[in-house]
DNA sequence: CACAAATGCTACTCTGCAGTATAAACATAG
DNA sequence: CTATGTTTATACTGCAGAGTAGCATTTGTG
């Protein structure tokens, strides 16, 4: 239901000067920037005191603006949230995805993919967490676009443990269960690692490493 | 900072005659079923709609009666938040030390920890994911209060662990920080289980005891 | 410099809900 | 059947915060 012009970049069609769009292009690319901004600093506060208990004004006044700017780049708060939420499983989903375009045994990428991820959700933990927490507070249909997503995802890595079954690699009875219980260790880990704490990063990364690798190997002892 | 009369039951100490006593001790039963009545409800929509997003007067509704009701038995929304994620926690923390107490190896005591907990977190999901999910509204005082709970859960797994590590039935590296995968496989439940879904709690259940299980057996393959 | 167009701010509105003052209904005792 | 205390409801207050109308300010253009 777009009208062709939201569509077609119309600078293209007419005969515009070069410098017209040059300069519409950087536009564009503030613009893309402030509302960049605007979501870091809202995921901060979601993350600290929750979604319902965070203020736009507050958010403002971080950004050293005020709420009516904030309403100029994004149409409420809903689709703020939205767009963390989203930002935190796409990530991930990105993450595993270019994990899995590595070659490599099921085993191989199997570790590259829980590396990756990991570190894609301790790196992003805000997104991740806001996500994990405040899904509740979506619209249906928002929160369907994200459930889409997360099921991307643990199909994904059914079929990876799916495939390191038939080689042998893998003792799992029934990888999409596993998949779910491996991807909820990872979500564990936004909800539960703290910056500065006791572990480190790399620590926690290495945990998980360890901790998957045990849940899917076989009972004999192969494939170490 | 109690004074003795909240302490001490004057009742008792005072020559009062025996049908008093009744009468206040039925009072006091039935004072404690309508709290247990509207944490129960309260739970139910914190759990659906998020602690924020619940009004008192839908809770009141549903329950049929009025919000200066609810004030009447709890001091305000907060203390009924509380309550929930105490619930929440103390429930798998009893449910642990039960099964602490029953003899057996380590291997044995495991099995027996992570079913029992599973029941009680599916039994309650209401109560554990509002807990984990609701956290950060809690007041700060509140809030140390359910990390001592959470910590005290955490200690006592791990204790576990290190005991089947020097038996050699458990392979674990680190043992407090394999208690928190641990647990968060065991947390994870709450936040994914859903009743009535594509899996049924017994094989959630059966499905934890396994990747625990994995979790810390030894490489070696010994002790099945 | 004048004029236009965008960008941002001041100063609101309006709603929804936590919490309460007060009155009514009910029970219990004398 | 009155007196007294307890339980519950009616009917408010007060406020915080989402969202907006319209003014001010900057920026670019001929």
């Amino acid at each position: 239901m777009h009208k062709l012009a939201d569509v077609i970049d119309i600078a293209d069609l007419m005969d515009k000067p070069r410098k017209k769009r040059a300069a519409s292009q950087l536009k564009d690319e503030i613009t893309a920037y402030k509302r960049r901004r605007i979501l870091e600093e809202a995921s901060h506060f979601f993350f600290l005191n929750g979604y319902e208990a965070t203020t736009l004004d507050s958010v403002a006044e971080q950004l050293n603006v005020t709420k009516p700017f904030i309403y100029s780049y994004y149409k409420n708060k809903g689709e703020l949230l939205y767009e963390i939420c989203q930002t935190g499983i796409q990530l991930s989903l990105t993450a595993l995805e270019e994990a899995l375009s590595v070659e490599g045994t099921a085993s191989e990428q199997l570790k590259i993919v829980v590396e990756r991820v990991a570190r894609i959700i301790i790196e992003n933990q805000r997104y991740v967490t806001v996500y994990l927490r405040e899904e509740k507070c979506l619209l249906p249909e928002d929160a369907r676009r994200i459930r889409d997503l997360r099921h991307t995802f643990d199909t994904k890595l059914a079929a990876l443990l799916e495939k390191g079954k038939r080689t042998g690699e893998f003792d799992v009875l029934h990888p999409s269960r596993t998949a779910i219980w491996v991807s909820g260790l990872l979500s564990w880990i936004a909800l539960w690692y703290h910056e500065g704490g006791r572990w480190s990063a790399t620590e926690v990364v290495m945990d998980a490493i360890t901790m998957v690798q045990k849940m899917v190997k076989p009972a004999g002892g192969a494939h170490a």
